[in-house]
RNA sequence: GGGAGAUUAGCGCAGUUGGUAGAGUACCUGCCUUACAAGCAGAGGGUCAUAGGUUCGAGUCCUAUAUCUCCCACCA
């Protein structure tokens, strides 16, 4: 029996329970049930275990077990590997934030328990998010949920590692790099953030060595200005051709450096004149690296500066800039200091400004990786849906730079790297090694380093599946299909993954990747932990149910497009839930009234196989939808066939069978009723899992998530033609009843004109006369040979209809109501005239269109004159 | 600075090869009709941001402009 009404609270967790003690999210092919399916896979963006997930997290999940609970019931061969992410620099500064609460660091702390720490982090939140994803209801294989710190991933890291080490694809070098002096780590390119920041242009005089005055420099970084090697001019520049080669003292340390000149230079900007700081500029470096200087470092890694700086020695950088800039003013070398907006470099972790510092780091090798990414779009290997993103891919990985990977942390992926403090000999080796593989030493250190975390991510698509093993896995679900994720990850993860897919396992990782639009909240502004606006899912879950959350998520929203979050939205689309549950409980109803008998195809009625076709159509389309990924219009589809199509029309069609005094009429309606109405059941599965298990529990002893998806036994053309008529005959008399204000309870006579109706209508309508009444208030339909034309005439697809003018009249209503039909009919002719009359339009519009469109507008001349007589004709 | 997207009914949105603008919600009217008032039936409401262009025909294609959002970026 179903409930009263639907609550979820009480279904949810006893529903999710059932399928995971009958193993539904396994792979057919762990029971060696899969012969001859094809397999569907689906490697979950692994959350990260600083916190918990939000509604952005809800919607990437929600639809990716909408894809794997459809393609389940398609027949596939299905798996859905859940996982977390270490998120190594991300969840350092929350371990470090905390320890800072117990008034505590990880210096103080030591690298061991430390580490400890973070493993009880790993179970808090990653514990949290698993049961977060298993209240939504996701359909993931927990057997193979994957950490990317594990064993397994710590073994397919180190493998990939040492294999691109190998290869030469991974260095170890000295060069400049993005340095957050909070973090006390580097970054790669892809972790800086730009934000605009207001700042100041110096312009700072540089005396000419030969006291022959001075050359004005502008800068943004007058700080930097004790690490200058030289001063660049454009060579082309007319105001400073002649310096070229000349010396200047750089300021305050008294040192000569010469005037260069080179193409980097902007004539137009500030004087034309830069100052060459190789070791703390990324343009600086290119520019001294081609005239031969080398950098000088002249700051500390906690971004003080270092003891080259003299008296300003430990000061921290911005401290510097000040006490040097009220120097440089005392000795009058300061021109002027102009307002000046500049994008400032800042960690994408913690906000703070990044330093481009020298520093010996590991690096991998991106420019055959690259290509490897961009094969993959140029060959069709991979598509990125929506399109556009792909040109996002494409520009990142033609303007790729070599990888950082090191990070100076702890929680991570220690890098296979070891030392020999004998020889310097170094070693990239899978375990451990005991002595020097030169010397024989055994003064051996491993590299204090831990690998970036999208290092391990980045071979997510096959560490999930086992690699480096061979295993079963590996062999049947690489490569996988689909990723579903967001944009903000295209190239920390995507990209990555794509290359070092490639390169790796050979193949592209996946065929496809969906992009889901960005969560807002309901101001509009995205949803993210920084701005504290993140939902969880649990709480909403707790109030309306994971089924209103997913439809609400899946439900009007442009797949790929930002979604704005609401609760209000909720409970609008709640609604639905509620109208499929009360169509079952009107099922059981029914089916409490009569004998059930099995289901008997060859009897079905005209509304039946109306029913029966629509179900076809909108498999048929929703099939296609969601080949091409279009979750929302797929939704869409399911959400008007079953709330207008079935419940609308179809139950109301249904209700004089179901009621019939004829046992087996009855019966078999009966049995026609669940039949679609289960086959709703599983056309809605995927997205409102729950709820449509608990009803299907109700009418059979199967359990939905295994059945096959829903069908149809066909398509019948004539039948569904007919019903489309019948029903705008439907809406035809609804319509004029209302307009001539008769009451809804009172049973008028339909009339029919026999000559203005062919057979086939009268078949119609004498066939339908039973729904009819019932969906109208007709009490009877009389089929007439002549009528006066007094009565209240109206015109639909099957012909002429009247109503008798005793039963409804109202001349005042009834000529108000021609005058605004011709009204409307004025402006349509009007339009088809334009085109009709246009010889144009004959002439090269198609030649259906143009018939069409003349069969119109006879059509409504003649109305339009026929009512023209009626309204003279009314009194 | 470069690039991408958005602009459609009061609101938040959909609109798949160009062919007379759509659903939800809100509002209005009438209904507690035996699955459902979280409902049913019906009505109103849109120069599809603006200006041009291509076309017989443009929300849809092209070119500008405006406003908003996002991404990328080393002009010191």
């Amino acid at each position: 029996m179903l409930d009263k009404t639907y609550e979820p609270q009480n279904k949810e967790k006893l529903i999710y329970k059932k399928w995971e003690e009958n193993h539904c999210f396994k792979p057919l092919s762990d029971s060696n049930k899969s012969i001859n399916r094809e397999n569907f896979t689906i490697i979950m963006p692994p959350p990260n275990i600083t916190g918990q997930l939000h509604i952005g997290h809800a919607l990437n999940n929600t639809t990716q077990d909408f894809l794997i609970r459809f393609k389940r019931m398609k027949g596939y061969n299905t798996l859905w590997i859940p996982g977390t992410d270490h998120a190594s620099i991300a969840t350092e500064v929350k371990i470090i934030e905390s320890l800072k609460k117990e008034g505590l660091s990880k210096e103080k702390l030591g690298r061991d328990e430390f580490l400890k720490r973070a493993w009880e982090w790993n179970d808090k939140f990653g514990g949290r998010i698993k049961l977060q994803l298993k209240t939504l209801g996701c359909s993931c294989d927990w057997d193979r949920c994957a950490f990317t710190m594990d064993e397994k991933r710590q073994k397919s890291v180190l493998h990939v590692f040492k294999t691109l080490y190998d290869e030469g694809y991974i260095y170890r070098g000295e060069k400049l790099i993005n340095w957050c002096p909070t973090c006390r780590t580097a970054l790669s390119d892809a972790e800086v953030e730009h934000v605009d920041e207001n700042s100041s242009l110096w312009y700072i005089r540089y005396p000419y060595a030969d006291k022959s005055g001075y050359l004005v420099v502008a800068t943004t970084r007058p700080e930097t200005m004790f690490g200058d090697v030289c001063v660049a001019v454009n060579p082309n520049d007319k105001r400073y051709k002649d310096k070229i080669g000349k010396e200047l003292i750089l300021p305050i340390i008294n040192k000569k450096i010469p005037i260069i000149s080179d193409d980097y230079v902007e004539k137009d900007f500030g004087t034309g004149v830069v100052k060459i700081t190789p070791a703390h500029d990324f343009n600086d470096f290119e520019v001294g690296k081609r005239h031969g200087f080398e950098p000088i470092k002249i700051m500390n890694l906690d971004g003080t500066m270092n003891d080259y700086c003299g008296k300003y020695a430990n000061l921290d950088r911005y401290v510097c800039r000040k006490q040097l800039v009220e120097e440089l003013k005392s000795l009058d070398l300061i021109e002027k200091i102009e307002p000046y907006n500049l994008p400032k470099a800042t960690c994408y972790r913690c906000h703070n400004a990044v330093e481009p510092m020298m520093s010996k780091q590991w690096f991998m090798k991106m420019q055959d990786m690259a290509n490897l990414g961009l094969e993959a779009i140029d060959k069709n290997e991979l598509e990125i849906v929506p399109n556009r993103v792909q040109k996002i891919y494409r520009n990142w990985l033609v303007n790729i730079k070599d990888w950082c990977i090191s990070r100076q942390l702890w929680w991570g992926h220690r890098i296979p790297a070891y030392y020999c403090k004998n020889c310097g000999n170094t070693m990239v080796e899978i375990h451990n090694p005991s002595v020097c593989d030169k010397c024989g030493s055994k003064d051996i250190t491993q590299d204090p380093d831990v690998l970036d975390t999208w290092f391990s991510s980045a071979l997510w698509p096959f560490s999930t599946l086992g690699y480096p093993d061979k295993t079963d896995d590996l062999k049947t679900f690489f490569p996988t299909s689909i990723l579903v994720t967001a944009q903000d990850i295209i190239f920390f993860w995507v990209a990555r993954m794509v290359m070092l897919s490639k390169k790796i396992m050979g193949k592209t990782p996946f065929s496809k990747v969906l992009i889901n639009g960005i969560v807002r909240d309901d101001e509009g502004k995205k949803m993210s932990k920084s701005s504290n606006n993140g939902v969880d899912p649990i709480e909403i879950i707790e109030k309306y149910g994971a089924d209103s959350l997913r439809l609400s998520l899946l439900f009007g929203n442009g797949t790929g497009n930002d979604f704005r979050f609401s609760e209000e939205k909720i409970l609008e689309d709640r609604k639905f839930i509620n109208k499929v549950f009360n169509s079952g409980k009107f099922l059981e109803l029914v089916l409490s009234q009569t004998t059930e008998v099995k289901l008997d195809t060859t009897k079905l009625n005209i509304f039946d196989k109306w029913i029966y076709s629509k179900l076809f159509e909108t498999i048929e389309e929703i099939n296609k939808l969601i080949d091409n990924l279009d979750v929302c219009q797929a939704v869409n589809k399911m959400y008007s066939f079953v709330w207008d199509e079935f419940c609308n029309y179809y139950l109301e069609f249904s209700k004089p069978y179901v009621y019939s005094d004829d046992q087996n009429t009855r019966a078999n309606a009966c049995a026609i009723l669940k039949d679609i109405y289960l086959n709703i059941l599983k056309l809605l599965h995927p997205i409102i899992p729950f709820i449509t298990e608990d009803i299907f529990s109700n009418f059979t002893n199967e359990m939905l998530i295994n059945q096959s998806y829903a069908s149809s036994i066909g398509y019948f053309k004539k039948e569904t033609e007919d019903i489309e008529k019948i029903i705008s005959l439907i809406q035809k008399i609804r319509e004029t009843r209302l307009s001539y204000n008769v009451i809804p309870s009172k049973r008028i006579t339909l009339v029919v004109n026999k000559n203005n109706a062919s057979k086939d209508s009268l078949n119609i309508i004498d066939e339908s006369r039973l729904v009819l009444s019932k969906m109208t208030n007709i009490e009877k339909v009389d089929v007439v040979e002549n009528i006066d034309s007094e009565n209240v005439k109206f015109v639909c697809e099957l012909g002429e209809f009247y109503f008798y003018k005793n039963e409804v009249v109202d001349t005042e209503k009834e000529r108000e109501k021609i005058n605004k039909d011709i009204d409307k009919m004025n402006s349509e002719i009007k339009i088809l005239e334009s085109r009709i009359l246009n010889p144009n339009f004959v002439a090269r519009a198609p030649q259906q269109l143009v018939e069409k469109e003349k069969a119109r507008y006879e059509y409504l001349l003649n109305s339009k004159k026929s009512l023209e007589e009626k309204l003279k004709n009314l009194k």
